[in-house]
DNA sequence: GCCGTTTTCGGCCCGACTGTTTTCAGTCG
């Protein structure tokens, strides 16, 4: 049982006490037990064997029993029985935009449909016959609104489907430089989990500074690319594109831009948590400001503007908003609810890694053609050196893959390494003008058994490896990690790239025992790699937090197949900082000194 | 059902928008 399995079984449970009218508190209590699980670094079967289910926040006892019982016999007996209460035919419907449990239940009833396996296209097809505008609270519109969700869920675009942030902030500076065309814009600005830098966004949120709200809404939902409004009113609109993005547009007066600013970039459980703590001091806190609950008892909202119209302080900027609060500034990249807000009213939050500290990146591919099965780069090594500098790099890795071991006898391997190391040290000298100092690296495939995919021979021609995992993804956790542990433990391998192997919305990564491979690291001075390939961007945030507490070296790196790659550097650098490293969590932050020390001395 | 620098009991974030209503329920963020 997966933690996305659990969290689901969860979602559904809560799902069923809302059609029994639970206590909403029971039901909050599941849905955030749910969410938690699902963005979990650790799987619920280990903590569960470890008898430490209650350490997750959001599980408490009666939950933890109920998953004890599930991983002992395979199921809940006391979940089953809240299940056979209702048609199976309803959770299907849960993942269709528009659709929660009264919705879905009153169509399963309405309609008799209990087969969860068809029960979408059953729907579609009453929507499409004309039988939902008869059902009562229905009407022609919410049966029209079905029809396109419907629509909409067969393509692909479910409410868990998610994109690259970097195709997300595409899409979401078109859509800023329109608004900034409008007259009545003061500013656009990128707000929610692409302003946290989330590494998958859902859909694109837009904050507008105005005094004329009404006319930005107009010239927004006329948005060239827009196929349809999904919603409207005073203060935001929502419309769709033809990609099949939703674009969120909420409009503020400068007055407030402040609490907006916070409210609007999230997370919903950054803000929750927040609002909780503001209660605690009698304030209450809202996208238009704070207000005062108890007006006996007068607080020091120093920064507030006070509008007694109506009767709240509002903020112009963030930082006053969290400092009313009593709190430090919060990065929105910390804003996940992870503990950021209790670091932030004892001032013990992290200084986070920037870009500018960066002073190399090690993963590089060139056009150099030294016959791997793998890709090539597109560039060549005078291009990525160029680029290097207008970055501000120190040093630079080109760590292309390994020559195929399939074609190649081991002397043929030997030779064309032997080769590369002599045009590359030819190319560098002559070319004198450049500060950076390049490592001539590579690549390895990580072979099933643990072994390398090269030669011993041919290391002296090396100065260091990356080694990562291109092949049989499908071993069990024990064996992956023996396997991991076996490559890095030669010498000269010192970086372990991409280390979950997942690609976003296409791959899961493959299993590892990350305790036991961050100990291995920090006992052999190895360094694990943030691979900043918006595809990848592996390590994940959440992991890359554990590895901090641990005080594992990171290294964040691109990936480069190409120099307009190198500039991915800064999609890493956010994956780093929501995993709350600081520059000395990263390696690549050292100067070329320091670092060539690292990555020379075995 | 969870949780704890006012608590092991008594609290639990706050608001917008839509469709079908005639004052509100459902969904969303």
């Amino acid at each position: 049982m997966t933690n996305k399995e659990i969290s689901k079984l969860l979602r559904n449970i809560s799902a069923v006490y809302q059609l029994s009218n639970e206590s909403r508190f029971r039901i909050i209590a599941y849905e955030k037990a749910s969410e938690v699980i699902e963005n979990s670094a650790v799987e619920m079967s280990d903590l569960w064997k470890q008898g430490k289910l209650t350490s997750v926040p959001g599980v408490g006892q009666s939950i933890a029993s109920y998953l004890g019982e599930l991983f002992q016999t395979g199921k809940v007996i006391h979940f089953d029985k809240l299940f056979d209460k209702f048609s199976p035919a309803l959770f299907p419907l849960l993942d269709v935009a528009g659709f929660g449990p009264k919705k879905a239940l009153k169509l399963a009833t309405e309609l008799k449909l209990n087969n969860p396996e068809t029960v979408i296209n059953d729907v579609h097809k009453a929507a499409l016959s004309g039988k939902i505008a008869k059902i009562k609270g229905f009407g022609d519109k919410s049966q029209q609104d079905i029809i396109e969700a419907i629509k909409r869920y067969k393509i692909g675009q479910d409410k868990t489907l998610r994109m690259s942030v970097y195709y997300a902030n595409q899409i979401a500076k078109s859509v800023i430089a329109y608004l900034m065309q409008c007259k009545y814009t003061v500013d656009a600005i990128l707000l929610g989990s692409l302003r946290r830098m989330v590494s998958t966004i859902g859909d694109v949120d837009i904050a507008v500074k105005t005094h004329d709200s009404s006319k930005v809404i107009e010239w927004f939902i006329r948005y060239p690319s827009k196929v349809k409004i999904i919603e409207q009113g005073s203060s935001g609109a929502s419309i769709l594109l033809t990609n099949q993005t939703q674009v969120d547009l909420r409009t503020i007066d400068p007055q407030r831009f402040g609490s907006m600013l916070q409210y609007f970039t999230g997370s919903k459980y950054h803000n929750i948590h927040l609002r909780e703590h503001a209660l605690k001091k009698g304030l209450s806190l809202s996208e238009y400001g704070i207000k005062q609950l108890n007006m006996g008892k007068i607080q020091s909202l120093k920064k507030g503007i006070y509008n007694s119209d109506k009767n709240i302080y509002e903020y112009k900027s963030e930082y006053d908003y969290y400092h009313d609060l009593g709190m430090q500034f919060i990065p929105p990249e910390l804003r996940e609810n992870t503990g950021e807000i209790e670091a932030s009213i004892i001032n013990k939050l992290p200084k986070l890694v920037e870009t500018k500290d960066i002073k190399g990146d090690l993963h590089i591919h060139s056009n150099y053609d030294l016959e791997t099965s793998h890709d090539l780069g597109n560039s060549s090594l005078k291009e990525i050196v160029s680029r290097a500098e207008k970055l501000g790099y120190e040093y630079l890795g080109i760590s292309d893959h390994n020559p195929s071991m399939a074609n190649h006898s081991n002397d043929e391997i030997i030779n064309i390494l032997k080769r590369r190391k002599n045009i590359f040290e030819h190319i560098m000298s002559s070319t004198k003008s450049t500060r950076v100092y390049l490592f001539i690296m590579l690549e390895v495939d990580v072979l099933p058994d643990g072994k390398l995919a090269i030669p011993n021979e041919a290391l002296p021609y090396l100065d260091a490896l990356i080694v990562s995992i291109h092949s049989s993804f499908n071993m069990d956790k024990n064996n992956m990690t023996k396997r991991i542990i076996s490559a890095l433990s030669h010498p000269k391998a010192k970086i372990f790239a991409h280390p979950s192997g997942r690609r976003l919305g296409k791959r899961e990564g493959y299993d590892v025992d990350w305790d036991k491979l961050f100990n291995f690291s920090i006992q052999n001075n190895k360094a694990i790699e943030i691979n900043s390939n918006p595809e990848r961007l592996d390590l994940s945030d959440i992991l890359v937090r554990e590895a901090t507490r641990e005080h594992v070296k990171l290294v964040i790196n691109t990936d480069s197949h190409d120099v307009t790659h190198m500039d991915y550097m800064s999609l890493g650098v956010s994956v780093a900082r929501r995993g709350w490293a600081q520059k000395s969590d990263i390696i690549n932050t050292l100067s070329c000194d320091k670092f060539k020390k690292w990555l020379l001395n075995s």
